[in-house]
DNA sequence: CAAATAGTGTCTCTAAGACAATATCAC
DNA sequence: GTGATATTGTCTTAGAGACACTATTTG
């Protein structure tokens, strides 16, 4: 073997000897979403979105799951998440990274089949999920995600009168990442509860420095705006005073601003 | 078929239709190794070293590349990843973390093969890297990671007179995470340079917020000890007395001294 | 004018960097 | 004693939280 040439090597390569995994992609693709409330001047309530798919076969059949799909030969992971998260969504998610593999192998009865998850922000736009190949039913769903520092938290995720809450052990890694087990699923399709939860954590860590909250919003945005999204993300509340001074390192401001709204119209920013 | 139930549906359900990845799992397993030097009463100096593995067969042969190997039906990539580099390294690690899933379908000239990369740690002792069951050449590299702020960075690997520096490119994701490209291979075989400085990348950030250092050190050690971790790994300098304020958060003191060095004896510390 | 958000300035507290000074051991 | 690390304390500066106050719009 060793005298061959690589290209002899490869000629006689075979890799059919060893059995394979399926490989999928899925995503958590979150949105925010405003919804209108009460007084003509006050500002609209935000909620964080994910969206789920309503299987509609085997397994885990009318169970509420993250869209993804199967690794095609010739793509990269990324292009599956983003191929199958178009699909799903009708838009072209504006971040993705990768959050986790998941590859417990009874963790899908078909089989043999490992899933990479991923985080995935989708500009708010007036996009309404559509049902995607499979003819499924895909709905953004709110996100309530309550983790105390007992090692223990709560996933809750509602849509009109459809409420899923799963209950999650943390367990904090060496390297200061936060891995989610599922104690109990509350419907939610395989694992995906802990890829949801998974991705959260990331999600936060990302709103907290400012990486990630301008990909929620449109180019120009208001100082208020972005912060409704940290806000909204990371379940905190600041004072607008001292959030102004911490964003302003990260946004330029441009010479348009607001109007139309019962107060003092405000600048807009774009991201720097 | 919504008519049947789930067990039938599963009976008939087959996989073989769709042509399935190899899977790997390799391992950047981190070891902060120490180099006597001069005056018997300095400290020694410290370094970080990472695993590499010298590939006897195509392809790549006679490159240097991490250590890993192919996902077994019945484990998880975790399970993979700790039974390759135990097998490779002769020790279990003492922290384990994915930091990326390589997917280029040309990444492996042997067809399509993907790859989960992990950092690891591997606690000081007086373990020497063994050539594993390939009987290949283990040697542990001593790491120089330089990443200017104009999106290039350039990884040098050192064993002995061997020197291999490969040049990448950083790409800043939206989440706040960097991924790197590979420009210049420098001799690292496959995508496995750009491993390495993933793996770095997350290892500096697990070594700020010290949720990573005492995975290089025994249960007890001294602050200088803890100190010289943390600069070694974020190639960072800091006054004694800071690093004293910082820690004193995470570790508790024993009532044990140091003894035998030509200096003021230092009590002994541990995790908190 | 009232209600709401937009925006500025300031006080305080804390964390981090710099550094002076003392303590203690092996040789 | 000398040279090294161990350990404590303090000064200064940067940043975050709290909050008082002013500005501007629509109904």
């Amino acid at each position: 073997m060793d005298n061959n040439s690589e290209q002899a090597f490869l000629a006689g390569y075979s890799m059919d000897d060893y059995e394979r995994p399926s490989v999928t992609a899925d995503v958590a693709a979150f949105m925010i979403r405003s919804e209108a409330c009460g007084s003509y001047r006050k500002e609209p309530q935000s909620r964080l979105s994910v969206l789920l798919i309503r299987r509609g076969g085997h397994p885990y059949k009318d169970c509420w799951a993250l869209p993804g799909g199967f690794l095609q030969k010739g793509e990269t992971i990324e292009e599956c998440a983003l191929r199958e998260i178009t699909e799903e969504a009708g838009v072209a998610p504006a971040a993705l990274m990768l959050t986790g593999l998941y590859t417990a192998p009874d963790r899908d009865p078909r089989g043999w089949i490992i899933s990479a998850a991923f985080a995935s922000v989708i500009t708010d736009t007036e996009t309404e999920p559509v049902g995607g190949d499979d003819a499924n039913d895909a709905q953004w769903f709110d996100v309530s995600f309550d983790n105390d520092d007992t090692g223990s938290a709560v996933l809750t995720l509602m849509h009109g009168n459809i409420r899923l809450e799963a209950h999650l052990t943390e367990h904090r890694s060496s390297f200061g990442r936060t891995e989610y087990r599922i104690a109990e699923s509350g419907g939610i399709a395989f694992d995906h509860a802990a890829m949801i939860a998974s991705a959260l954590s990331v999600l936060r860590s990302g709103a907290e420095n400012f990486s990630i909250i301008f990909d929620f919003l449109p180019e120009k945005f208001t100082l208020n705006q972005l912060q409704r999204v940290q806000e909204t993300i990371m379940n905190i509340s600041v004072l607008p005073p001292n959030f102004r001074r911490k964003a302003a390192d990260y946004v330029t401001e441009t010479d348009e601003y607001t109007s139309g709204a019962g107060h003092r119209p405000a600048k807009l920013f774009m991201k720097k």
